[in-house]
DNA sequence: ATGAATATGTTATATCGTAACAAGTCAAGG
DNA sequence: CCTTGACTTGTTACGATATAACATATTCAT
């Protein structure tokens, strides 16, 4: 089943839906031998609580809060083992990271970032993967990795704005 | 008519190459009243004669080279302009910037990068951007702007990994 | 001519990200 | 046990990318 990034845009139990997806990281890391160790579990909840993108910066001063060591490679490595595992996105248009709200499910998500509350949904992304696989094979390209965002207004915002 | 990405994989003329899309650029600001002024022109040229994503500081040596002052901001407005008018695109994933090898042409860029030698293809991406739409449009957002970039091995580079 | 809008020059600084090496942890094989 | 090798973390230092802010100059329409 695909992801529905409905809720995203809409208000919902925080509580709940961190962690459910805290609970399916968890699942995953024991699935595949992952040493969820405490920076990197404590960096996957400090995303998961933000309900967010958060910048690596961002994420450290929260860590550095807590008693870790106040220095970006502490932040950026625990935020790069999430994004190499699927527990975490990198958003390139945001230089910023959020918790996969679906880990260990297959998805290839299409990120909406609203431009005025910076709501940030994982929208159902299959179909747009691929005809972006489609285009590429046509020109003999092999595609490895992909990133699709769209930067709008949220359903809230574009309400409001009328 | 779409572009097509396969020139961008194979060899070609690129004296020709670059003559047409900055024919195309200088038409499109008259078309639109843009002011091309020198910077701005000398930025898209060094951009059509790289013939790949530059970052930025690539950008300001070359027209440092030249008589132009080094400072972050004279390649940031340059290269901010191209992209604002359709002249040039901006790659995320490569924190770098491309000329557009279709200005004025309606279209909706994917760009495929080769991991290995790090060609760069605007690759026809209607059909991309339209699964985008209908999956935003499913659940309410309303897309302003969008990036897709996918990251993988050209022809010449899969072959010769074989 | 004159004012408003646009473009450029310039200084300084903010933000994002990584290299490199030392020190510690942990689990498997001897 | 205890070695040993893979992985993880601590720490310093730096590199790369991007923008704020303000002064000056140019352009364009009135
Ligand atoms: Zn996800
Ligand atoms: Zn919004
Ligand atoms: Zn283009
Ligand atoms: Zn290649």
């Amino acid at each position: 089943m695909e992801p529905d990034a409905t809720l995203a845009f809409a208000s919902h139990d925080h509580a709940t839906c961190r962690e459910t997806a805290l609970a399916q990281a968890e699942a995953v890391a024991r699935a595949q031998g992952l040493r969820l160790t405490p920076v990197r579990r404590r960096t996957l909840e400090i995303l998961l609580e933000a309900h967010k993108a958060l910048g690596a910066y961002d994420v450290l001063d929260r860590l550095a809060e807590e008693g870790f060591a106040r220095q970006p490679p502490v932040a950026y490595r625990a935020l790069d083992f999430l994004v190499e595992h699927g527990l975490a996105h990198r958003i390139r248009r945001l230089n910023a990271f959020a918790a996969c709200l679906h880990p260990g499910e297959e998805h290839m998500p299409a990120f909406l970032i609203c431009a005025e509350c910076h709501a940030l949904a994982e929208a159902p992304g299959v179909a747009v993967a691929e005809a972006l696989q489609a285009a590429a094979a046509s020109v003999g390209f092999d595609i490895e990795r992909m990133n699709i965002e769209a930067v709008g207004l949220c359903p809230a915002c574009r309400d409001s704005a009328a």
